[in-house]
DNA sequence: GACTCTTATTTGTAGGACAAATAGGATAGT
DNA sequence: ACTATCCTATTTGTCCTACAAATAAGAGTC
């Protein structure tokens, strides 16, 4: 009933929602918050913006999806930056988009990143991250089955890109990864990841911690290129492995 | 009382919304909907998904925020594709200072994208390719504003990164799209694009045409990271060689 | 047949209720 | 005195009902 509220200085016939999401760009602005900062709770916000708490919820649903606040229960919404990551997800929403995208695409576009940015890595790695990057190779070579060592090679090379501490990229690489993980399955069987993957993870490995960038660049390329080998050996042009994929990220 | 997860079917620990949201896009990709399209009515929604018209709405709101979906009164939901908008819009929330890592970690990806590609750019530029890239350079001088200007100068990185003929990679140029606009916006005037950036462009071209691997890295390199430091200079926030609180998340 | 008006349906907003999660204080044990 | 555990108050998450606003479609009128 009170639907027409004070706001009669600038009142558009704008939804009640889209009225409180500007308000709360307003608000932020103007206190001037930044990442890591609290927003007022859901009814605080209600009585400063005489809307009910389904009219707030709704606005705040809206910033959510912008990945610029995150809410959990009792604290409230924080201030966060998760607008690229955010990006991405709406974009994936032609999952069928990037999963046509030639597999060759995306295994280049990891030599690229994994490959090219030597000088990145080693000047960030650390003896701890070698350490957590062994264990998850150990991980691998314990897996049970096939999917759970795809999980862990997955997860060897996202923490080896992870030293770059760059979250557009670790982003990136989550959106890739249903099609990370069919190229890492293809051609390979428990036994592979056992042992060939298993080693050539080590041999990068050991290339780390000595520091020496050919042995690097040499060895990473060649198993990226071996998994892709591995991968053209079998499939052969084939195209379609939608029928099972379940977007588990 | 029956908000007992009435979905067997993978019961996991998501919030209802985003159960709803994730089930809408399976509606979606199943029945093959595209622009144009009619969702159900969030009655029938709320009955297909067993939930609640409010979590349905807040479920909407988001796909709304994504620009996937425009709803109207009495016509209910239809599918459009106003996703560039979208991150348009939601990239324009940076009256704050929250874009500093989102900004950097874009530029080091950009860098790594650009420079270190180098090889497989030498081995494939043709002149055809250096001839237009020279007449996107010249469109980027004649640019009237600073918006047609950036868009030049986008397309600028977006038409060097096209010769590695690698759709992924093009995809996350075109997903980032936004915000680099606003780094190459960030204090520069028409006559900085006109000027400083179309030289730079010239020498990196100019490199790329005889040929020279470390000039056209040292240059392109440079351009960027010019690109950076404007940025910085106008936020004035950055102090320390490396304030990284990237304790991970 | 064309126009206007009513009606039924659907979205938009409000407000209340309860469950679930949890931060922070209260309490008990050593 | 200090730690560990439990309790409570607060806050978000979800559901429900009710009504207003918008509007497409059909009924009624000339």
């Amino acid at each position: 009933m009170s639907r027409q509220k004070g706001c009669a200085v600038k009142a558009e016939p704008r939804s009640a929602v889209d009225d409180v999401v500007l308000q709360m760009r307003e608000l932020i602005s103007d206190k001037g918050l930044t990442v890591g900062d609290q927003l007022p709770t859901e009814r605080e916000l209600c009585e400063a913006f005489g809307a009910s708490r389904n009219t707030v919820r709704e606005a705040m649903r809206i910033l959510k999806a912008y990945g610029v606040v995150e809410v959990r229960p009792k604290v409230g919404a924080t201030i966060v930056d998760n607008r690229m990551a955010s990006a991405l997800d709406m974009f994936s929403f032609n999952v069928m988009e990037i999963s046509r995208t030639t597999f060759s695409d995306i295994q280049g576009f990891r030599i690229l990143l994994e490959v090219s940015s030597v000088d990145e890595i080693f000047d960030r790695i650390t003896d701890q991250d070698i350490v957590e990057l062994r264990q998850i190779n150990a991980g691998l070579k314990a897996a049970e089955g096939k999917d759970e060592a795809s999980e862990q090679d997955f997860l060897f090379h996202t923490r080896l890109i992870r030293v770059l501490s760059n979250k557009a990229i670790l982003d990136v690489y989550g959106l890739m990864k249903p099609v990370i993980l069919n190229i890492m399955l293809k051609g390979k069987t428990r036994h592979t990841f056992e042992t060939d993957t298993f080693s050539e993870h080590e041999s990068v490995l050991d290339a780390l911690q000595t520091r020496d960038r050919l042995a690097y660049q040499y060895r990473m390329k060649t198993h990226l290129e071996m998994g892709y080998a591995q991968f053209n050996k079998v499939e052969r042009f084939e195209e379609g492995p939608d029928a099972q994929e379940g977007a588990s990220d």
